[in-house]
DNA sequence: AGCTAGGTTGTCGCCTAATG
DNA sequence: CATTAGGCGACAACCTAGCT
């Protein structure tokens, strides 16, 4: 719920924008029409839900889209294009929705992806993984794992319509060549140099890469520098280390026997990168 | 109850591409 | 050749879900 500061009132203005305007304060709320509904699945194969907004301005921000959260969450809020709904801003800018101001009469709800993507999903491309896919790409460029600067997801989606990789580690492979003639002579050889420095990156920088499922303070508890290491840990092991519960310590027990994961492993040590190798 | 990870948003600055 | 426009990546802040 809102934290109701204004009266109500101020937001059931006839005329909009003008009568608002000539007010002493600017708008911390304002009504806009959803557009239309937005799905996207992420690097784990959690689905979100974005509105689409008729661009609004709210606090010298201009506003045209707002998340909504997960589909149950979507579910509950009840929106479709046309309704029409409040939104604010949180804290620093972020827009958040307040409520549903009316509903659309003839309202047609945009089906969401099933839900059949999860945290061990798509390390491989295929059609249908397209978009979790290149979510794994983008984290795993991310300064925090690999660091490979200069890439982002319009780069990755690029890479990968040409060369279409064959999993998340598959741009490894690429020559310098192909990364000019894709991304240009300059920014084609920084990423290739980029790629190359990943190569040297430490065993723990790989594993989170290719998205175990522990948490920063549990990998480095571990102390574990290879892969063997990972795998000669038991149930009871997994379970000693901090903030390891029943569950965690299942997730990464399976993930450790996904075929899928362990043919990355396999490809890493073929590539020679450190803790792959037996 | 508290914490982490993962997800989102708009803005800013850099680099590339295009235009005069 | 110089200048402008646009696209892309990086960033900080916030929110929720899930697990301990």
């Amino acid at each position: 719920m809102r934290t109701g500061k204004e009266p109500q009132a101020r937001y059931w203005l006839p005329g909009q924008g003008d009568w608002l305007a000539a007010w002493k304060y600017p708008p911390v709320a304002r009504v806009s029409e959803v557009t239309g509904i937005q799905f996207s699945v992420g690097k784990s194969g959690k689905i979100a839900v974005v509105a689409l907004l008729a661009p609004v301005m709210l606090d010298d921000k201009r506003v045209q889209r707002v998340n909504i959260g997960s589909v149950r969450r979507w579910n509950e809020w009840d929106i479709a294009p046309g309704d029409q709904i409040l939104v604010s801003l949180a804290g620093q800018g972020i827009p958040r929705i307040d409520e549903v101001v009316w509903r659309s009469t003839q309202r047609s709800k945009p089906v969401p992806p099933e839900g059949r993507f999860n945290s061990l999903t798509c390390f491989y491309a295929t059609a249908e993984c397209q978009e979790q896919f290149v979510a794994r790409l983008v984290w795993l460029g991310a300064n925090e794992v690999l660091g490979l600067e200069g890439i982002g997801e319009a780069g990755w989606r690029e890479l990968h319509q040409v060369y279409r990789f064959e999993h998340i580690f598959s741009w490894l492979g690429l020559t310098q060549e192909q990364l000019q003639s894709t991304f240009g002579i300059s920014k084609g050889e920084k990423l290739w140099h980029q790629f190359n420095l990943s190569r040297d990156l430490p065993f723990t920088r790989w594993v989170i890469a290719m998205g175990i499922p522990l948490t920063q303070a549990t990998l480095n508890a571990s102390r574990d520098g290879s892969w063997q290491q990972l795998q000669e840990r038991d149930e009871q092991s997994w379970r000693q280390l901090p903030f390891m519960g029943e569950q965690r310590a299942r997730q990464v027990i399976q993930w450790l026997e996904d075929r899928e994961v362990t043919a990355l492993s396999n490809w890493l040590a073929a590539q020679r990168i450190a803790g792959f190798m037996p």
